[in-house]
DNA sequence: ATGGCAATGTTTCATTGA
């Protein structure tokens, strides 16, 4: 079973280039994160011909997400937001994709330390992560894909120095981001050896994906059955490149069966 | 190849992202 993430940055914009992506790359699973779009305006018929059934949790401009799955696959079980937090932003949605349980999360940005946003973030996190907690009691098959907007370490950052303390690199994001992998979730990307500064998002401006001055942001977390089962994780730079792309590229893990 | 922000709506600038 082959799982992808990726923040679209406007499906509209995005759709004929995340379709060619389909074909070329044949995910079972695609977690998909800033859509924005309303519900009403989803293509799902352009996704049912290419295969995939499609669930969804969206609103006008920003944020929204989606869960693809092939249509041959059973989906269950679709949840939206997170449960026993009331939030106006549609940050999350689950789903159970044949007997593995889904959970696509877009976690708030966060602007800077010492904002709203990032107060607003930090909380998100913590509710997120009492949900996942239960999720995984009830789901041992866990996978929790997404953005997550925090570098986990400084690995994960081009130039450490420049971002110290930063948004997406300031330690209590990365506290929330270790209190994720508490729950009893693994760094799919962090199971293998790895390529040094790989990253998974690049500024459009100053160069910075020629440059390769990015981030590791865009995470798949595994609860333990899954990872046993986990052969590769890898981020698709190529997706980065060309006309018109997303600042994001696709996190992709493989499972064996 | 991989090129000096992009997408959206409030629209000809402001807001947000990361």
């Amino acid at each position: 079973m082959k799982i992808a993430t990726w923040n679209v940055n406007s499906l509209n914009m995005r759709l004929e280039r995340l379709l060619e992506w389909l074909r070329a790359n044949q995910p079972d699973v695609a977690c998909l994160q800033e859509t924005k779009l309303e519900d009403a305006k989803f293509p799902a018929a352009a996704f049912g011909e290419a295969g995939y059934q499609v669930v969804f949790n969206g609103q006008k401009s920003y944020n929204g997400v989606a869960i693809l799955a092939r249509n041959k696959l059973a989906l269950t079980d679709v949840r939206h937001g997170i449960a026993g937090y009331d939030d106006e932003q549609k940050r999350a949605i689950a789903a159970t994709v044949d007997g593995t349980r889904i959970v696509c999360l877009y976690v708030p940005n966060g602007q800077a330390p010492g904002t709203d946003k990032y107060a607003y973030k930090l909380d998100w996190c913590r509710a997120t992560a009492a949900h996942l907690r239960e999720a995984l009691a009830s789901h041992p098959q866990l996978v929790v894909a997404g953005d997550f907007n925090v570098a986990p370490d400084d690995r994960d950052v081009h130039d450490p120095q420049l971002w110290a303390g930063q948004i997406h690199c300031s330690e209590p994001e990365r506290e929330a981001f270790r209190a994720f992998l508490a729950v009893g979730l693994a760094d799919s990307f962090r199971l293998f050896d790895q390529p040094p500064n790989t990253f998974s998002w690049w500024d459009y401006r100053m160069l910075a994906f020629p440059k390769n001055r990015g981030l590791r942001i865009d995470h798949i977390l595994l609860s333990p059955t899954v990872a046993s089962r986990c052969v590769s994780c890898r981020i698709d730079r190529n997706a980065r490149k060309g006309q018109k792309p997303s600042d994001h590229a696709p996190v992709v893990v493989e499972l064996a069966e």
